[in-house]
DNA sequence: CATCGCCGATACGATTCGTTACATTGCGCC
DNA sequence: GGCGCAATGTAACGAATCGTATCGGCGATG
């Protein structure tokens, strides 16, 4: 019962294709519950809302468009219209209607589970847009692109400057990987002797407390660029 | 001018389908600036974050889903994925790096404008809906928008300038974020050596009682802006 | 009209960053 | 190993960025 709370309510008259896509949703770990019929979702819509609503358009009793009309203005709930109608101006009317996304059948079950995620991402979090707030995690450090704020083992923060967040950033989405001081610097056409990008690893190092001698994080590979050597975690939330 | 705050923005290295894209969006009432670089897109990104960004995946300069990322963490705008690679997992991984959503090429302009309307929509409504009475609680300070009234934590008021207000709802409305010079003034061309917003912010450091030597509460990025570096909580009511 | 508070502009000192110069390291060759 | 050349590390310096004291304009207020 208060589990319903999370249950993706599925709208389709057919059981077969009701079953596939009830099927694929909790296969990626969702609840979900069947409705036959628009009448009964939309009363149970309107005493619980669910997150999500999956709409097929097809229906007997009643035009999926009027129900996603009427879900988008009693209930606040996502709604993803899945249909067989491949049809421009469908799409177009079932989007302006109210309708976060519109799935064409046959669906890959994948793809229609990351943007029921997706739209459940944003819905949660309508400040940042569904923006995940996401921290890498590496060694003792923490640090969070948002913020530019580099965390030490002993909770001591610290602001990097720009060049040195979009130097570490560059790392971080790249662990591992040798990168060569273009796709450091951000740009194609670096001086040929250009020595900005030695200057700011060393500099990075130096808050890493990395000694460049032999260091243990940011490793020099000669006559090729640099690699972060350290497995990189990415924390949400 | 100032109309650039609604400037959707298009990443895409092909002039000619840059050219469709853009005609497209205009002839629906959006207006459009064209970006050909990754390096490009993500500069005037971060100093003005537009509304959207319409990112072609094939990209000379870089990886397009590096730029999905990186648009996702650091400027808080909206990101429509437009390419031709129609794989199922780079729909999946898109959308998992915070895409509102993927279009494939060949599109039809109409579909493309009604998924645009409707990612514009989810992200202004929350904005805009709620006229209830906010109150932001950070540290041991309180802040009433609404009547720009300051209490500090010994129950101590003081009514804040409009300018100051307007900075520090900036800063409230998204913490833990750099801010950029052009986002806390609410324009987007400042002067190149305008020091307003420099002047606005010792200011309000020097009210929220914050050292600008060691400020804890917002804290300098040298080269991209200023950081409010704590927990906000808005109570209602 | 005088006063007051708020705000933007300016100027000057303080801080950080990119550049340069030099020391050091790595690699190939004999 | 010894030598030469190219690549890298970084201290030091000048340039760019930032903090804020100060001043003057402007509207509100008495």
């Amino acid at each position: 019962m208060s589990a319903s709370r999370d249950e993706i309510h599925i709208l389709e008259d057919d059981p077969l294709v009701a079953g596939t896509v009830a099927r694929a949703l909790e296969e990626y770990g969702f609840a979900t519950r069947w409705f036959r019929t628009a009448g009964e979702l939309l009363a149970a819509a309107a005493r619980h809302p669910p997150p999500l609503v999956v709409v097929d358009l097809g229906l007997p009793d009643r035009d999926g468009m009027d129900v996603v009309r009427e879900l988008h203005q009693t209930a606040d709930c996502g709604v993803l219209i899945l249909t067989g109608r491949d049809i421009v101006s469908d799409r177009v009317l079932g989007l302006e209607l109210g309708a976060d996304d519109y799935v064409v059948k046959p669906f890959e079950p994948r793809e229609l589970v990351a943007r029921i995620r997706s739209i459940l991402r944003r819905r949660a979090h309508p400040a940042t847009g569904g923006a995940a707030h996401r921290v890498a995690v590496f060694e003792d450090w923490r640090y969070d692109p948002g913020s530019f704020t580099l965390i030490a083992g002993d909770g001591a923060e610290e602001i990097l400057g720009a060049a040195e967040a979009r130097l570490l950033l560059c790392f971080l989405e790249k662990p591992n990987r040798v990168l060569s001081r273009e796709q450091l610097a951000g740009t194609a056409d670096l001086a040929p002797f250009d020595r900005s990008i030695d200057v700011r690893v060393s500099r990075l190092r130096k808050r890493l407390n990395d000694d460049s001698q032999s260091p243990h994080l940011i490793k020099t590979v000669y006559g090729a660029g640099y690699v972060l050597s350290v497995g990189v975690r990415w924390e949400t939330g």
